[in-house]
DNA sequence: TGCCAAAGTGCATAGCTATGCAAAATTGGG
DNA sequence: CCCAATTTTGCATAGCTATGCACTTTGGCA
């Protein structure tokens, strides 16, 4: 006997049915507004008999509040975004908000972020993607609170654009060490997006360990966070003819289950006995008992929670405050794709 | 220059600047409107003066259309709904749609679909879960078109949804002929959700293919679409003590590769030597290097073309037309993970 | 019973844009 | 140069809800 109500039932309507103004359907609908209990009663009474949802687009056209919040992708092939969103899209709905999913295709996302500012969304949450500074003014002139989540802002820029990210520099040292410590000597690097801030911060760790331990990168090559062009970046590096590094820590997981796969099996090389690989995220399948691949965790929980944090106190204060930078620790996950030391071939004496 | 506005500018504020009614500033940003070149290009210009954007919710509270596509998705886990995410949000973009997203943790999705109608979205994709009948009658009244993607209606029910699948019993036929054709005698199953519809007509087409060539399921065990829950179902079925299956038809690609893992890492099979294993769907994992599976191919691109045609078709015709059953046909990939006809071991004779 | 504070209710309006309609401007043709 | 036809413009209103303000009711207390 429920929902026989026409497409558009409007509160008015309800009061009509229920007796009361409109105001009173309004406030039966809003949390902590002042009605008494038997008036909310008949209201939620007759909504239920018409099937009646207050209207987000009105509402939010008076309350200036859109309980949306814009995010902005760019690829999902890499599973650590997909286990992002969905953290992030269950952590908000908790409080009642919404994700609008943006995909940018082209370079540069400055048309995206006009189609965003039409929605008046609530705040914006820019993963895998770089902001143009322009861009940046325009949020802040809007007074829309972004968030950069796993990227960091190119320079010193205008708008406050806050992020989180995971302590990149910290887990490049961490693979760096490991890799020193287990006696490895000749150890190559290959690098995602060379501009990218998570790589900058990943290798830039990465030699500060290295250098600790009186080392440096033996080898270099790109990868781009691609999974094709990660397989020719260990191609590059394992050409015939030169001698072979015998470590790699590549900067992305999924890339790292590229460069294992060529390894094994187009060069025919054993991991770990004859090269080590190291990756960075720790997604799912770097579990998987084909890879069991040795990386730096991105704690994907603490990050979302982080990012809904600095989002919530920028609703509530209507001055967004200072930008902030939030920096997640990480944590090495020492599988079986590193040989242990005492295994060690070609070590020190 | 640009954008020096303040928070909020309205269509108001530009006319005042242009020297014209508010009517055209929103006929020039209404497609088609009837205003003139030097009418357009003042308000243009001090639009972009002001950093003017139209305010969407105000739009769509009067044109009665919101630009937006409710997404309801369960799990992200499996690569196929990430995928098929990226493919429809590009696709929704391009014709100035979006996507709101959101993710069923419980069970009733009714709650869910109550969140959805407050947005006025203009059409309902459900995408891996399960419809409540009362869920499918309230979009119905509310006009709502629907389209389940790679699910089906559980049973005749009232309101006009629409679905667009995979031919999922012609992908368990040929992945049945297949095996039989390859010279495999001891077929096993692992199923998926058993009440999904996924899996009931995948292992219909399956059976029915076995039926063919005088064979039938030889042992059957579940995994209902979950990575550890695979696992346990490749235990099960190669316990110690029995005669072993030769081949197994697993019902998604996410769970083969925890059944390839399980029975190289821990059970010391040799797949395709030992074992065959045949998956469903085609993630991008199915090509790499370590599981080279052989499955049936979900064609992405032509199931999200296939849903916002049948999208678009309900918002041209304001009178939601017939419920429209879409199936678009599969693909045998085949790769290494089935061992060839001439190698069959325990073949006949 | 009488009085005051507190709680509940209704009225009227704001918030921003699209659009029907009538008025004005433009165009084209003779 | 005038008139009809067409295009362009402005006015006024609708679309739906939240909220300040003033007013009414309730409840508590003496």
């Amino acid at each position: 006997m429920t929902g026989a109500g026409k497409a558009n039932v409007t509160s008015i309507d309800v009061a009509r049915l229920a007796e009361v103004s409109q105001s009173a359907v309004s406030r039966s609908f809003t949390p902590g507004a002042s009605v008494s209990d038997v008036t909310r009663a008949k209201v939620m009474d007759a909504a239920r008999k018409l099937g009646y949802r207050p209207n987000a687009h009105a509402r939010s056209l008076i309350t200036k509040r859109s309980r949306i919040i814009g995010l902005v992708l760019s690829y999902m092939e890499n599973l650590f975004y997909p286990v992002a969103l969905d953290h992030l899209a269950k952590r908000l709905q908790r409080d009642g908000y919404h994700v609008l999913l943006f995909v940018n295709d082209t370079p540069n996302s400055d048309e995206l972020v006009n189609q965003i500012l039409q929605y008046h969304v609530d705040g914006i949450v820019l993963a895998a993607t770089t902001l143009s500074s322009g861009l940046a003014q325009r949020c802040a002139d809007a007074a829309i609170p972004v968030v950069l989540f796993n990227r960091v802002m190119a320079s010193g820029s205008a708008g406050a654009v806050s992020s989180v990210r995971s302590d990149n520099v910290a887990g490049g040292r961490a693979v760096a060490r490991h890799l020193a410590d287990t006696g490895h000597q000749r150890i190559a690097f290959i690098a995602g997006n060379e501009e990218s801030s998570t790589n900058l911060e990943r290798e830039r760790g990465f030699r500060e360990g290295l250098a600790e331990r009186g080392l440096r990168i033996w080898a270099r090559s790109v990868g781009n966070y691609d999974f094709e062009q990660a397989r020719g970046a260990a191609r590059e590096l394992f050409r015939a003819g030169t001698e072979r590094p015998d470590a790699v820590f590549v900067a992305s997981d999924h890339m790292a289950f590229a460069v294992m796969d060529t390894l094994r099996f187009e060069l025919r090389l054993r991991v770990p006995q004859d090269v080590s690989v190291v990756g960075f995220d720790n997604v799912p399948q770097a579990d998987w008992g084909s890879y069991r691949l040795t990386t730096v965790e991105q704690q994907v929980g603490p990050m979302i929670e982080a990012t809904v944090g600095l989002l919530q106190r920028y609703l509530r204060d209507d001055r967004p405050s200072q930008s902030e930078n939030v920096i997640v620790p990480v944590q090495l996950v020492i599988r079986e794709s590193v040989r242990s030391a005492k295994a060690a071939s070609g070590g020190k004496k």
